[in-house]
DNA sequence: CGACTCGGTTGCTTGATGCAACCTTGTGTG
DNA sequence: CACACAAGGTTGCATCAAGCAACCGAGTCG
């Protein structure tokens, strides 16, 4: 993205745009969701570019999504947090990856799962639970490797993506 | 965006956003869901460039999410309307609405309501009617200009944007 | 005949992204 | 002690996408 602001737009989908729509940010929130909170996890794991991924997690404290704490000192080492207002994305992210399983899928399955923490059922577009009917939040849930992962995984070796 | 793909990343998310997660892609989608369905209606609605407007309908046309149809010939002239794909993407639309009305909230209330036509309650972060309490889709709804769309534009006024 | 509409395309400039190299503080190893 | 390595970045440079204005072709209106 050029500049992240969509100028005239009064819509609060080009607000919530113009924080996370950046390229990489959903993605990092994601991850971050998902366990990885240090920069060297995100840095392996979304294999984005340093400079690109510094950014980003500075934007994103200081709009509130991502909180940075230190987990030692000398040498000051951090980790990153969601907020609330992070959790707050979970739906929106759900929403995506069910989008994204429907119409793209992969020929095995979902790669990822997200199931609820207490029943262990799977999770739909709207974030609640198939089996026990909850609505669900973000704490409520947790990813999993799903079904279709290795052969994605496989896939990717015979490209030589690694 | 530069390029709109993360290579190495296998998952739901990444996939989705691949697509949908270009600049201004999203908000293109949300604009033809609220009846913007040409090119110039579109244009002067988000006040995009033309040339990355016209590269963003091709590509959702080619990945099924818009559908061109002629309206009138000599000369021609075509409208673009969602397909069932493009219909799926409203629960993620719905949700970033609510995260962004939650979170950046405008003084005197959301710019846009998304109600239920039957009904007309009003839509939580899920897609769920807040007063008859179904489990909607994207033909159950329809946007209304809400309460802070008035001092949102006043707004944009004075600060001389137009 | 000229002006205007619609739906684009073309060319140019600006600026974000990707990549590699480097930096700082500190720890582990020979 | 020297050297390598880790974490968490920053800097510089090349490239590619976004923003903007101008143009175009087909047709309509006055």
């Amino acid at each position: 993205m050029l500049r992240a602001d969509y100028p005239g737009q009064i819509c609060s989908i080009a607000k919530a745009l113009e924080v996370v729509g950046e390229r990489w940010t959903l993605l990092i929130v994601r991850d971050v969701m998902n366990g990885n909170r240090r920069f060297g996890e995100l840095q392996r794991s979304l294999r984005v570019a340093r400079n690109v991924l510094s950014a980003r997690l500075q934007r994103l404290v200081e709009e509130d999504i991502l909180e940075r704490r230190a987990y030692q000192s000398s040498p000051e080492r951090y980790e990153y947090f969601l907020t609330e207002k992070g959790l707050d994305l979970w739906p929106a992210l759900v929403a995506l990856q069910a989008w994204g399983d429907r119409h793209s899928p992969e020929p095995d399955g979902p790669p990822m799962l997200i199931v609820h923490k207490e029943c262990g059922g799977e999770i739909d577009d709207r974030g609640t639970c198939a089996s026990c009917g909850k609505v669900l939040h973000a704490r409520d849930a947790r990813a999993l490797p799903g079904p279709g992962l290795e052969s994605a995984l496989a896939e990717l070796e015979a490209v030589g993506a690694r």
